[in-house]
Parts: C-alpha cells; sequence; structure tokens
DNA sequence: TCCGAATACTTCGAAAACGAATCTTTCTTC
DNA sequence: GAAGAAAGATTCGTTTTCGAAGTATTCGGA
C-alpha cells in the first residue's frame, strides 16, 4: 500500500537477521556480534577508551560498559585506569582474545556478508550509498527537530 | 578501508537511530515503536492472533507476547481465548486504544520518515528497492547454510 | 587556591528481542 | 478411541540497548 510501511517492513527485517545472525554466531563461538565488534575494534586499533569504543561502533557508552563487563568475565579484556587522567580506563585485549580471535577471525564476515561478495561491484557500491543515504536522513532527525523547538523557546524570550 | 566495514556501519548507524526514535516517541505519548506498530496492525486488519501479529510484525511470538503484556496492562487491547480452537487468543483494541491511536495518529511516521517524504519519487524507490534487496540477502543466510548441514546428513545414511 | 562546570565511566531501571522449554489443545495415525 | 505429533501461546533466562542519575576526576575562572 504505502512505500513508507514497506521501508519500515524492510528494516525490520534487516534488524531481525542482525539478530538471528548475532545469536548464531553466540552458539557457534560463545561470542555475540556486539561482543565481537568490540574485540575487533581493540584488535585492529590497540588500546582504547570506553567512550572511543562507542564512537567507533555507534553504541552509547551505557551499552559499552555492559559489553566490557560481560568480555571481562570471560577474561578476554583488562581495564587498567590511567595515570595521566584518571577519569579513563584504558581496555586492553588479553592473550585469550588473541588466541580466540586467531581461531574465528571471520565470524563477522559469515552469513549475508558472503552472498553480499557475489554480487557485482556497482551493486555493492549501490547498496552502500543506499543504506549511507538512509542512516543521514534518520540522523537528520534530531537535527531537523531541534529548530522546530527553538521557536517557542525564542517566543519565551 | 572495507566496504563490508562500511555496511556494517551503515546498518549500526540505522538500528541505533531506530532505537533512538522509539524512546522519543516513548517520551511523546507514552507508547514504544514496538508497541505502536503492534496496535496500529490490530486497527487496520482487526482483531488478530498474536501469531499473526508476529509474521505481520516480523517478529518472533515470544517478543509479541511481552509487548501484549505491557499493552494490556495499560489497557490498550484484551485478549480472549478462541472458542472453537482454544489453543488460540484473540487480540483485540480497547476503546482507549482507539482514542489513543486517534489522538497520536501518525507518531511512526514523524521523523525520519518526514525527510523521507520531501525525497523525489525515484529516489524513494530505488531507497526501497536497495532495503529489501538487502533484507532478501540476509534472510538468504539461513536458506543457504541448510544445505551444507544436509551434505554432512547424506553422508550419515 | 577553591568552587563550579565539564568529562569519563558506572549503575540502575526498563523495553526489546530471541531460543528453548513448557503447557494446553488439536490433529493424525493406527 | 488412544498415543504421539503438531501447533499456539506463555514462561524463563539471557543479551542488547538506551537515558538518567550517580561518582570520581580534571579543568577554568575568580
Amino acid at each position: 500500500m504505502n512505500i513508507q510501511d514497506d521501508i519500515l517492513v524492510a528494516l525490520r527485517r534487516i534488524t531481525r537477521a542482525i539478530d538471528l545472525h548475532s545469536r548464531k554466531v553466540l552458539k557457534a563461538s560463545g561470542l555475540t556480534s556486539p561482543q565481537l565488534v568490540v574485540l575487533q575494534a581493540l584488535k585492529k586499533n590497540g588500546d582504547l577508551y570506553p567512550s572511543s569504543i562507542a564512537r567507533i561502533a555507534s553504541l552509547s557508552q551505557a551499552t559499552i560498559t555492559s559489553i566490557l563487563d560481560r568480555l571481562q568475565a570471560q577474561g578476554l579484556i583488562t581495564r587498567q585506569r590511567c595515570t595521566e587522567d584518571r577519569r579513563q580506563i584504558l581496555v586492553s585485549l588479553t592473550v585469550q582474545a588473541h588466541e580466540r580471535l586467531r581461531d574465528a577471525p571471520e565470524l563477522l564476515q559469515a552469513g549475508f556478508l558472503r552472498e553480499f561478495d557475489k554480487l557485482e561491484s556497482w551493486e555493492q557500491l549501490q547498496l552502500l550509498a543506499s543504506l549511507q543515504r538512509l542512516a543521514e536522513l534518520m540522523d537528520a532527525e534530531d537535527i531537523d527537530a531541534a529548530p522546530i523547538l527553538e521557536v517557542g523557546d525564542i517566543a519565551k524570550n
């Protein structure tokens, strides 16, 4: 009926697929997708602050804290207070984490991304462009809503 | 660096935007996006079984149960055992739900979909097509994985 | 130097989401 | 007709996710 409804349905199908994939990865490796994202960010960039991880992964700081809690409980990361700025905490991979990542290096690439690989290059770029366009539109929501509120603020002065 | 990483980042930005929007709607209306989706499905289709709602919304039955629990706690739906097939339960909107939906009819359409409306028709269709293509790729993951397992099954016989 | 603002992280509470297990009811097969 | 399979819904346990509130630390200005 409505193109907007179709968009919402497609988005819902995608988020569901992401969730189901995460659970499949969990059964195979004992780690969820978000946990793997955090570990791979650390592998790629070296030691990081929680706030940096949050920025890289597009997650809130609170979410990162809870993911780090579980990774630490599994002995995959360590937290170490910074000496210069004692508000910050440096997160490092443990030896076990490196082993774990070596054993299962491409878990995130599995599944849908294998399918994605089979596509022509132009189609891959097309899909990426569409996703980034949508992400912009959705991020813009907050920014666009602000001026509407400001009208009220200005009226108050 | 990698186009696959970019895809994952864009997907993460989109799911985050969906979550943030849901929380904003919650503050404005007292209902989250998934709750509104369920209510609007009932408004559009009339009384439904939980399994039907799950199919329409692309959610698991367990998730629907918990959403219905909250809607029922708010007095917005009623559950009624079927007389013909007593395994099934018929979910209906209450009078309050109809009022609530009349007062806030387009909450889901708010935000990003307003932006979406401003786009040219061809771009809207382009974005929809890309999303549906991705949803197919991601749904295909399970289907594609199955035959691989079957090889082992056949070998066992 | 000291006090309030800003920053970094954690804690808390709540919704969402799922699979697996469970319960009830219906259907199928013998 | 009874035993077992199948189907519909719920319950349970877990992770993710967030904002808001709380804590500790640093910074900036008076």
